[in-house]
DNA sequence: CATAACGCCTCACGTAACTGGAGGTGCAAG
DNA sequence: CTTGCACCTCCAGTTACGTGAGGCGTTATG
């Protein structure tokens, strides 16, 4: 067994500690840990002692701790109540950076399986999906704020599956705008398009909640175009809309015709 | 609508974006996104482009990126496969990070459990508890290594009730010490104490797994001490120490008494 | 015995992604 | 006329070290 009042150079205590020689420096710069000093060769020495204090550093690191913290930390004497409530600051910011964590993992998820099923990605297309999926908890706060729970509910507690497939939707979506822009709005493909981008819409708000989404005011409409960034140029987004107006008139017209 | 050709100034840009003044201009120093100047005032101006631009840098940070590699990536037109194996890699990274954030999670709930259960606690013993949480993984690769994987399943492989029972026992036990320690060795309640702990031990590692154990070499018990660190004093240990001596000769002594 | 190789020392700069402050300009309102 | 606002630039500080230069004293080797 060591005696316990052997001493140990920088190098063996970095060694014992698995710290570097660099960091045991530090502690020493900063006051954290000092040391001895070998009064003819201004080497430092540590004594096992040291041991102990290190190892609470390290562990009060390992908790989060900053280096500034955990020295006010060690000169109090007592440890009871004052850290039970610093800890469990600590456990929610962990849990914070957790849930983020786990966001941003669902996201590459995502996105590595598109890349996968679809091949080379257009970045405007791929940079407006990860900008959504990114964003979609700010959307949800929004329109959980504006609209119905029910509504919130379906458009998000969505089963994996089912947002892998609205992702692939919306790739092809947007490769059928690339392939039929410069199109005249009348053409049926084009009014095809249009049609099966309303009629996935509906399916997906569902008529039941169409009411609470008619709510929305013309400033709301316009700050969902912020939050929801579009791969489409202006030009695409005009022509797109003409389409749209033109499918309504139609619409209109046939209602008319009906009765 | 707003027209796609407005300008913004740096204040404007900052709210729209949800980013500060001095993150644009830092961004603008180091040519992540430059902006153009008004050639009388100085000021910066951003077109409503670059809107999209920062969003893809948002993203891409989002997603983990360092900002350099943000550069990187947004000069290359092609989004594909090159990224994918990059972000495969991000994925592992926030694995990692994940795992050692709920390693350190549990850490301070157990640690805030037995504060809460046992009030105020000595500081050394409590470091000590922290030390070998911290250090769990390193133990069970260690033992791993040396031993049978049945001994590291059963040590390690608890439930959080087991664990917090554990911990309690390793609380209660080094106040026993503290209250006995100065006692002869031979005195009937440190000898309780002492087989307690052995009994506890063997109750832990099991029967069957004794064998393993043994194999363990002399040196390989002295680097143990170093991995699992003690929350008593030299003496203490010594003391600790000479009462199992005595209760092993007492116990061959009875052995031998019986036939 | 000279030299090389260690291990230690100090000093000082680099890191990532900002944040904050000091000191100055131009413009509009009170 | 002053106040306030929004902008500008330049400089410094943040965290917890890593890295490297240049130097000293001790030990191993040719």
């Amino acid at each position: 067994m060591d005696n316990p009042n052997r001493t140990y150079t920088v190098g063996e205590f970095a060694a014992l500690s698995k710290s570097s020689v660099r960091t045991l420096h530090y502690y020493d710069d900063i006051g954290l840990l000092r040391a001895q000093r070998d009064a003819s060769s201004g080497h430092r020495v540590y004594r096992s002692q040291d041991i102990f204090k290190l190892q609470q550093i390290i562990s009060l690191k390992f908790l989060g701790y900053r280096l500034e913290e955990i020295e006010e930390l060690m000169a109090r004497s007592t440890v009871g109540t004052s850290l039970t409530e610093g800890l469990r600051r600590q456990q929610e910011a962990i849990e914070a950076k957790q849930r983020q964590l786990e966001q941003v993992h669902t996201a590459i998820g995502r996105t590595v399986q598109l890349i996968e099923q679809q091949g080379e990605l257009d970045r405007d297309v791929l940079f407006s999906l990860i900008h959504t999926m990114q964003s979609e908890e700010e959307q949800r706060q929004w329109l959980q704020e504006r609209t119905s729970p029910e509504l919130v509910d379906r458009l998000f507690n969505q089963s994996a599956e089912e947002k892998a497939e609205a992702d692939r939707e919306f790739i092809e979506f947007t490769r059928e705008v690339r392939r039929l822009k410069g199109n005249p709005v009348d053409h049926p493909e084009v009014q095809a398009l249009v049609a099966g981008l309303m009629d996935k819409t509906m399916a997906r708000v569902g008529e039941e909640n169409m009411a609470s989404v008619s709510t929305l005011s013309e400033t709301d409409l316009d700050s969902i175009q912020f939050m929801t960034s579009s791969p489409f140029t202006a030009e695409e987004e005009a022509w797109m809309n003409e389409a749209m107006a033109y499918l309504m008139t139609q619409q209109l017209g046939e209602e008319n015709l009906k009765p």
